[in-house]
DNA sequence: TCGCTTTATGACATCGATGACATTTGTTAT
DNA sequence: ATAACAAATGTCATCGATGTCATAAAGCGA
């Protein structure tokens, strides 16, 4: 790596002259400045950007741990981060954590030092795993953790209600005259997928129909071809539901791909929701109905938060949820149960 | 900001020690660790990630400018980039990039320099975006575009072959019987849109057939919405073609849904085919036939052209086209010319 | 040409962390 | 109890760039 120093030898300059030029070219003389230049361009030289920094006071990107950007909900929140950072003047570095390697540690080390990152930002279910929280706390790291099942008093978080949201689904599935409606659920590592679930039943309970029976609930975990086999068996059932509603748009969109498969037309046979509003609630056919999320104000909050972690630093120890609210979006995948 | 000496003063050790506590434990006796770990707590210290790594050497993260992270081909090559980062042991740090700013040039700068980033990688169209590339040249950044429209001297590229692929596509429907066959070009200002029609009338060309009327080209911008004024456009024509190309998945499934609606059967009463294999040809039913480009090995070339740029800096001038191979992937939505 | 102001350049300290080496403290074996 | 060695901690220099202040060179009026 050539250095300043080297820069600054080969042109017959000090160090000193060869910032200038780079800085602030108008105090050189322009003989000097066009020599110096020249030998940048021999050596190829780039100015260390560690160096500068730290002279300079420090800046910092945030860090975002991944674990797989291909989920349509990590990278919907990923694109809302990278606008909430832009407005806010910050940069985010992106890091892909692929849950069990044996060497995570070493990697979120060398992810906190050589990736000059301080604060970091964990989205389910990375932000629900303890060790990992552990070792941020022992390296002096910062996180903001966006849908934590539980609240951490060590991390700020962002959440919404995903209980309500689903208890919300269900309703509007009732007010539709459906009685008889799947659900399937995420992936059983997600908190989400709990919540989402238990406001399926407190749906129920709160209008006091009996709980579905267990037959109408099949299992996903958050993904297209899982969401198909889900699908196939809630079909398959004796009598199958006049709804189904998944944990997320793209089992939804799987559900609506079995549904066509079989002949059965959306929404005049079989009602289908979704979950996250995710792109491709809108660009499968039927257009799904589905619960959005406030992905960009979230995102916007988390760059709050850390912004604001680094201006009262002293403050610490107090650590808060913020709620965001959710919407229900209504498209055409859901419509009046038939009355075959 | 607090730094070290902060923490060993309040700590009463040496900064050296608070230094091991954060790098090896092991080394320092329990007692005074604790008490390191106290004082770091207390003044919510974190350490000085350009300090840090001033001392132990340069790193730097890779840079990327995203003009829209929404689209599903920026978001695929998002996703390789990060894997291919991971597997090199790299970093990347990504930057939104949102088309005519008034002051871009001072937001590349600040990239530049407070993004700790010396080497960009740029996408279409950004990769044929004349004055960046000169100021990059400028400030003696470094860059690897993917999928230019032009080969440009002073950057190695990585690209496939659009033209040849939108050709074989073509060529698979007449294989299967279509001779009227629609076209939805790309957005205008990405090359690709050119080279994939031009594919196309190469196709016809090659078969001694009649180019196509120009009513069976009509114009889209890669993405879902335009997509479906021009489905519908085509298959308003008196003479409807029997199957479409799409310039890209997103488009193909536009045209899907407009098909549905229509209530036309697919592959049965009209083929689609689209390009990218994003991951949205998967999740719309049916199936896209389509084009996948090999995201992941162009992604793991462009990380290894940054690579040899740090090793081989003196033999400057140097700089290469790589061209990628792609492949035809058949699915459902493309089936035999219907006999009616 | 001399003294004085501007302009151009250089020497040195500094940012915060860590490596190399020095020193102190603790432990073990005799 | 003491040499001998290991463990724990400290001192100082260093990474590369830039701010501060000092110095050298150039410009300029009399």
């Amino acid at each position: 790596m050539t250095t300043i120093y080297d820069v600054s030898k080969l042109a017959g300059v000090s160090a000193k002259t060869v910032s200038r030029v780079l800085n602030e070219p108008d105090r050189v003389k322009a003989a000097t400045r066009e020599q110096v230049q020249a030998a940048m361009k021999a050596l190829d030289y780039s100015p260390n950007a560690s160096a500068r920094q730290l002279r300079l006071g420090g800046f910092s990107s945030i860090g975002l741990l991944l674990e797989d950007p291909a989920s349509g909900y990590q990278s919907r929140f990923h694109q809302a981060l990278l606008t909430a950072c832009m407005e806010a003047g910050k940069y985010m570095t992106v890091e892909l954590f692929e849950g069990v390697m044996p060497d995570w540690k070493a990697r979120v080390d060398r992810f906190l030092t050589e990736g000059r990152v301080r604060d970091l930002i964990l989205l389910p279910t990375l932000c629900d795993f303890a060790p990992l929280k552990e070792l941020l706390r022992e390296r002096g790291a910062r996180a903001v953790l966006i849908a934590p099942s539980v609240h951490d008093p060590h991390f700020p978080s962002v959440v919404m209600d995903d209980r309500a949201a689903a208890r919300q689904i269900i309703e509007y599935l009732f007010s539709l005259g459906h009685t008889r409606i799947g659900h399937i659920t995420g992936h059983p590592d997600h908190s989400a997928s709990i919540l989402r679930r238990s406001g399926v039943i407190e749906a129920y309970d709160a209008r006091g129909l009996p709980r579905p029976k267990s037959e109408l609930f099949a299992s996903g975990d958050f993904m297209f071809k899982k969401g198909i086999e889900a699908a196939e068996t809630l079909l398959s059932l004796p009598e199958p539901p006049t709804a189904i509603f998944a944990a997320n748009d793209e089992t939804a969109a799987a559900v609506a791909m079995v549904a066509h498969r079989r002949g059965l037309s959306i929404p005049g046979d079989l009602s289908v929701v979704g979950f996250d509003d995710a792109p491709i609630a809108s660009a499968v056919w039927p257009q799904l109905t589905t619960i959005a999320q406030p992905y960009l104000e979230m995102a916007r909050k988390v760059v709050h938060l850390v912004d604001a972690w680094d201006q009262q630093s002293t403050q610490s120890g107090f650590v808060s949820t913020y709620l965001t609210p959710h919407e229900l979006v209504i498209r055409e995948s859901s419509g009046p149960v038939s009355k075959a």
